[in-house]
DNA sequence: CGAAATTAGTTGAGTGTTCAACTACTGCGC
DNA sequence: GCGCAGTAGTTGAACACTCAACTAATTTCG
């Protein structure tokens, strides 16, 4: 390897760690919130969020895996414990005969709307009051980036 | 429950997720890439990095749990793992017979040095090098804000 | 058409994380 | 100095995620 590393400077160095250490402690602390008040994960409020706002409460699994972030291993272990809590039902896809569609139940979207307020409040709280117009409007664009970029990697 | 919920505005909600999009892809591609590179997810390499930098590379478990943001549980299976691979030795306390300390192996540090560089780079080519100066300025700011606020929650 | 490559989704094993319960020790308050 | 609240760390069980291997259906294209 003739390459030699750019390592980075103590600037990069304390902005990748204070990212590092609030992405990490937001997430923990939503998650946990979550887990206390709705008795799910943050990940799987998200597959019924996903759910909610497709046309009948229902979509294919992949593209519930790519719009909910997950793999398709992860939905579909989430999909079966989410059908297990009789939150999601499977149906069989009528154009592709290898395909499955979720379907939110009227039991995961009564769940899904309980835990909603506690939630958005939470995310209020720990993110958007600490934080100025400008700054806002900064992550977005800084998030934009970021996803825009990784999505092709 | 009289107070009613403040949701999220448009434009909150697309910052909201394109936040969680990027943070995600983000931890998921270093997490990724540090697993197939160096054989140890992200988590690990931090603790072994936290105590890289300690005097002596040792660490009372609660200094390390603090520093590399784990739970104390979590960290306790985390030594036990890095123990068994040879990459940690706890040691005892002399002065606090409850206390644990953690110390960095050779084979740990040489483990560290080897896995850095690739991970560096992959921060660099994911986080910095798609952002300009004052976006990097700003996510820190940001960041710094959010870490600070969590902190005392 | 028909074989090969691709896509959809699932499964199980292995690994990591959480939560609550637990042991052992320390240090405060009296 | 004693009792008791708090601190340090571990443990096991339940749960979640990853990876690779797998089945089955579909598409591509010679």
């Amino acid at each position: 390897m003739l390459v030699m590393t750019r390592w980075l400077d103590p600037d990069e160095q304390r902005t990748w760690r204070a990212f590092l250490t609030a992405s990490r402690a937001l997430m923990d602390t939503l998650d946990r919130e979550l887990q206390r008040d709705a008795g799910m994960p943050h990940a799987y409020y998200e597959i019924l969020v996903r759910l909610s706002e497709a046309p009948g409460r229902r979509l294919r699994m992949s593209e519930l895996a790519e719009s909910s972030g997950s793999s398709r291993s992860r939905l579909s272990h989430a999909v079966a414990r989410l059908e297990a809590a009789g939150w999601v039902r499977r149906e069989d896809c009528p154009t592709d005969r290898r395909g499955q569609i979720a379907h939110l139940t009227d039991d995961g979207f009564a769940k899904l709307a309980a835990a909603a307020p506690g939630h958005v409040e939470g995310v209020r709280r720990h993110l958007f009051d600490p934080l100025d117009a400008d700054q806002v409007a900064q992550l977005r664009r800084i998030s934009e980036v970021l996803a825009e970029r990784l999505r092709s990697a």
